[in-house]
RNA sequence: GGGCGAUUAGCUCAGUUGGCUAGAGCGUUGGUAUCACACACCAAAGGUCACAGGUUCGAGCCCUGUAUCGCCCACCA
């Protein structure tokens, strides 16, 4: 055996694990040795993750510690399982939160803004940025351990994701599912882009509610309406009352003088906007301005107008005659003016503005406030995309750990919103289209056709005519255009959205659109466009690469519940798109209700079903007969692990902005990165949120108390392995025969229960990580390690290890359960189980076939095979814990009596029966080591000897002779009698009451019986 | 307003199809430099399981309601 030993850098005798350089060693090993490589054409079923991308805009924090540790955990725990496993790392460009960093830069430092810099300056001052900082998150996860295919390190704003942007963009443009909208959107008048509902946030401001008199036309009445926002009242073009509302109706069809613009508005009845209980029930209504204004007149089919006010920088535009004393004014002037025209109009006065707390949408990347603006969009829609990733989840063929998260999932997408995808920046993927604007005449298009039919046209550069057939794979070749007319200014603009062509036929093809006079779209596309794609994109689609093919569907997306419908949603929908077989889509998609067909979706239900009922191993992943299913209907994964937030001391989310996140290398660097991934294990509970208080440390920095567990059981790993190396070590101790035969018969009682001990640990172990309890698998390795291998067995061995008849077995078990424990924890703690398993390969070269463990050992941990669940020991997982107990007990009796520390005291006992006695006197040595006693009597029934103290456990008396303290007896006695007559009580009344003897299952009563008469001959003793 | 989650020891959290005296880590108290480990070991104290009803032989767990906290969605003229 070769085993690249790790140097070591930690001396062999210091008594704590010192994780700083060592760590760093064994990283630069694992790399040197190419562990974390994933070849698509090697052996092994595939089990794949891609990570959530970070924004390249931030450092990791401890909620991306706590992903990426729970990802890696699966992944080495699957690469030991010897599956092919693939972690993809990457990183996500962030469009908006990328620009607005480093614009702020460009503005603090150079006092300039992206205008007097230009696009193509702009983006590579970006590109220089996100070098930096994207270099240091890898570095991040590096540090964490964790084990991904760096080679196949990923950008979203990359070549390999900018062809299956482009091809994705191509194909949803082809089948109608793009389309140009004109669309009330959140605007943000500082960045001077669309941004969507979830990056916005908000804030109660307080502000005023203006009341407006709007005199009615031919009339000497009026209507007050109210408004929080009175300089929109520029561009009002209705007054809505509800329709019953007796004050009111009699109005609806006449039209009120808007003040200050002298435009005559119409009254019109809108059920819905109107709450006739709120308000004087008058609502001015402003459709390119506010989003339920802008439902009206949706509503209202061009019955009335809509007037866009604003210039894309936030000031009144001069579209309108009507408003031209307030053109060039910034909203927050238009406002003052607006408010003292009123006033000194008489349509309002001072006691008409009263003091109000409004809700403000703030922009969650420039902090100002959003302004509804009507704008020209390009959206994707959503009906048949959200349809059919609604129908996966539903049939669960994707499942959500814990399950309750679909709820949200599926309420956010059976809205079936379309989605707005364009993006006023700089930063991102370009959209692919070219758009000219002519007169209509010249097309002859009828002016009621919003949006022609969808004309395809062959590529310049394909001699075989018209290329628009239907490739699920492959590169969609050519051209494909939309026409949209405008009515107003009756012209038509042609939309030409180039595909994704091999160059140099792409930049011919651009050369020539251009050349007629085509201009491509500025905008960029929204960031979740090229993340959505990431299963199947970092994996190198369109391209039929032979990793897709391998590696696709992906086994699970590991991520927190705040981006379900953000990314979660989006990879789904287009994880089918791209993916599915052409024989299950939908043939119009533009039209159908999903992209599957009903036949295609319900043989998938249909197969994927029977694939579960004949599913032999359950490990909880999918079996391969479902990831056919799942690959021909193109999921991009079977399972979404969401774990839970990670919040401050106080309940409150970490966040840079707030102060109280904590950086994970500053943990790592006091704690070591072992420690800390163990902690965040535990933590990974199946709730929504888990706090994690923090305080300030000597050097100030952020840090927790949480993460001295982790510290604290490291270094009792690193303590007993030198303990159990040095047993084992034929040098130091010449029993511990290396080459002797394992005989289970030869077994101490210790060595047997240890070993089952482990094999249900495994078993535990397997079942918490199959269903994503990873505190539950790091509780159980944890408590078996430290509970049951260091308090009990390594103490029994102490004498075993001593004793030529068991000695070389002792050691072998000793081995055994340092190789088992060192592989149950590899994916917790990967880095001190590593160095430790090198000593381990040194000390025992070849160890023999185990019980549980494969015979397989391999010179580094990351690739030794993970453990089966093995044999256990009936009869010593029934006898050791007795022990345990008398062994509790007579230590118990120690402390209370203040018996010196060191004292070996004469103990007694009078166990319930023959076989206990024969049990306790066949391990004597055990009880008397672990007790520090020396046995007299054991027999039953034995009566207590003068001068003695006494404790009972399970029916066994234990008598600690020679302790005369007449107070302390007492007041033991007393305390044992009120406890036992208070479960005698409650045994009692259990036991009258007519219906538990029936209803009860006998067993029970049978044992509530018992342990009542237990009680009373205890009791009765005692007195 | 709708949805989700939480409320268990001083703190942070477990608690399986309802079933024996409700557990862990940290903290607290007492003891221990014993030859793996004081980041340890040995023991102890500490809980009206938020509150009120209900179902049940039996409720931390199931049902109804209430309170408090957190998150998501919608609305706020």
């Amino acid at each position: 055996m070769t085993a690249p030993l790790p140097p070591a850098t930690t001396t062999p005798d210091s008594t704590r694990y010192d994780p700083t350089t060592l760590e760093a060693e064994i990283y630069a090993l694992w790399l040197r040795e190419k562990s974390f490589a994933a070849d698509p054409s090697a052996p092994g079923e595939p089990y794949t993750i891609v990570i959530p991308p970070p924004n390249v805009t931030g450092a990791l924090h401890l909620g991306h510690a706590l992903d990426n540790t729970l990802q890696d955990i699966l992944i080495r725990r699957a690469r030991m399982q010897g599956k092919n496993a693939l972690w993809v790392p990457g990183i996500d460009h962030a469009g908006i939160a990328t620009q607005a960093v480093v614009e702020k830069q460009l503005k603090e430092n150079e006092n300039k803004t992206r205008h007097d810099v230009g696009r193509e300056a702009l983006v590579a001052r970006i590109w220089e940025w996100k070098q930096q900082y994207g270099d240091r998150i890898l570095m991040q996860l590096q540090r964490l351990g964790c084990s991904c295919d760096w080679d196949r390190t990923r950008f979203t704003l990359d070549e390999m994701c900018a062809k299956a942007v482009r091809e994705t963009f191509f194909k949803l443009f082809r089948d109608g599912l793009i389309f140009r909208g004109k669309r009330l959107v959140n605007w943000d008048i500082h960045l001077q882009t669309s941004i969507s509902d979830d990056e916005l946030y908000d804030e109660a401001v307080k502000t005023s509610m203006w009341h407006i008199k709007y005199p009615i036309d031919g009339t000497d009445k009026h209507m007050v309406v109210a408004t929080t926002r009175p300089e929109t009242m520029l561009a009002d073009t209705a007054v809505a009352v509800h329709p019953d509302d007796p004050r009111w109706n009699w109005a609806i069809g006449k039209f009120v003088k808007l003040p200050l613009t002298g435009r005559l508005i119409p009254i019109i009845g809108d059920p819905i906007l109107v709450d006739m209980a709120f308000g004087s029930g008058a609502v001015k209504v402003t459709p390119a301005h506010d989003p339920n204004d802008y439902a009206v007149w949706q509503r209202q089919a061009g019955a009335i107008e809509i007037k866009n006010l604003m210039t894309p920088d936030g000031k009144v535009n001069a579209e309108d005659p009507s408003w031209a004393a307030y053109a060039g004014l910034r909203f927050n002037d238009a406002r003052k003016k607006v408010v003292e025209d009123l006033i000194a109009g008489g349509f309002m006065t001072e006691e008409d503005i009263k003091p109000h707390e409004a809700n403000v949408k703030f922009s969650d990347r420039s902090k100002t406030a959003i302004q509804p603006y009507l704008s020209d969009q390009w959206y994707v829609k959503m009906a048949p995309l959200a349809e059919s990733a609604m129908q996966v989840v539903k049939d669960d063929m994707v499942k959500f750990f814990p399950a309750r998260h679909a709820q949200q999932y599926l309420a956010w997408l059976g809205e079936k919103r379309d989605w707005p995808i364009s993006r006023q920046l700089w930063w991102g993927h370009r959209i692919p289209v070219w758009s000219k604007t002519e007169p209509a005449a010249k097309h002859g298009i009828s002016a009621d056709q919003r949006i022609s039919n969808i004309r395809h046209q062959s590529d310049p550069g394909d001699q075989s005519g018209d290329s628009a057939v239907y490739h699920p794979f492959g590169p969609t070749k050519g051209l494909e255009t939309q026409s949209v007319t405008d009515d107003a200014n009756k012209s038509v603009t042609t939309f030409r959205c180039v595909g994704n062509l091999e160059e140099p036929q792409r930049t011919a093809l651009i050369a020539s659109l251009e050349l007629d006079g085509f201009v491509q779209d500025p905008d960029v596309l929204d960031t979740w466009f090229s993340s959505g794609l990431w299963p199947h994109s970092t994996l190198g689609w369109p391209e039929k690469t032979a990793e897709l093919a391998k590696y696709y569907p992906t086994s699970v997306l590991v991520t927190g519940r705040d981006i379900i419908t953000l990314w979660v949603a989006r990879m789904v929908m287009t994880g089918i798109y791209n993916n599915a077989d052409a024989a299950v889509l939908s043939e119009s998609l533009s039209s159908a209700e999903s992209l599957l067909t009903p036949a295609g979706a319900a043989a998938a239900v249909s197969d994927w079903q029977a694939a579960a009922s004949k599913a032999v191993v359950n490990d909880g992943l999918p079996t391969s007969a479902q990831r056919d299913v799942a690959k021909r209907i193109g999921l991009p994964f079977n399972h979404v692990c969401i774990h839970p937030t990670i919040l401050d001391g106080k309940g409150e989310r970490m966040s840079k902005s707030k102060g109280n996140g904590v950086d994970p290398v500053e943990i790592i660097d006091t704690h070591g990165a072992d420690a800390m991934r163990l902690t965040l294990a535990t933590m990974a509970t199946e709730t929504q949120d888990v706090r994690m208080p923090v305080k300030k440390d000597a050097q100030g920095r952020n840090t927790s108390d949480k993460f001295e567990l982790g510290r604290n059981f490291c270094t009792k790993l690193w303590n007993a392995s030198r303990f159990i190396l040095s047993s084992i070590d034929v040098a130091q101790n010449p029993l511990a025969k290396a080459d002797a035969a394992v005989d289970d018969s030869k077994w101490t009682l210790a060595d047997k229960w240890i070993v089952s001990r482990f094999n249900r640990t495994v078993a535990a172990a397997d079942e918490a990580i199959a269903t994503y309890r990873f505190d539950h698998y790091a509780k159980s390795v944890y408590d078996f390690f430290w509970n049951d291998l260091c308090n009990w067995h390594i103490e029994s061995a102490k004498l075993s290890l001593r004793d030529e008849n068991h000695a070389a077995q002792t050691a072998h078990v000793l081995t055994a359960m340092l190789d088992g424990t060192l592989r149950l924890l590899h994916p917790i703690t990967p880095f001190i189980t590593e160095a430790i398993w090198s000593k381990l390969n040194a000390a025992r070269p070849n160890r023999p076939v185990w019980h549980g463990l494969p015979a397989s050992v391999s010179p580094l941990l990351v690739k030794t095979p993970w453990p089966t669940a093995g044999k256990t020991f009936e009869d010593a997982e029934h006898v050791f814990p007795r022990l345990q107990e008398v062994i509790g007990t007579i230590r118990n009796v120690r402390n209370e009596y203040k018996v010196d520390a060191s004292k070996v005291v004469t103990v007694s006992l009078a166990p319930p029966g023959d076989e206990a006695a024969q049990a306790v006197l066949a391990n004597r040595e055990l009880v008397e080591r672990l007790a520090l006693c020396k046995l007299n009597q054991v027999q039953p029934g034995l009566p207590q000897p003068v001068n003695s103290a006494r404790g009972t456990m399970n029916g066994c008396d234990i008598y600690v002779e020679n302790l005369v303290d007449p107070e302390a007896e007492k007041a033991r006695t007393a305390k044992r009698c009120e406890e036992l007559t208070k479960s005698i009580a409650s045994m009692e009344q259990r036991l009258a009451s007519p219906n538990y003897a029936d209803k009860a299952p006998a067993h029970l009563v049978a044992q509530t019986r018992q342990q009542l008469e237990d009680a009373k001959t205890e009791l009765a003793k005692l007195k």
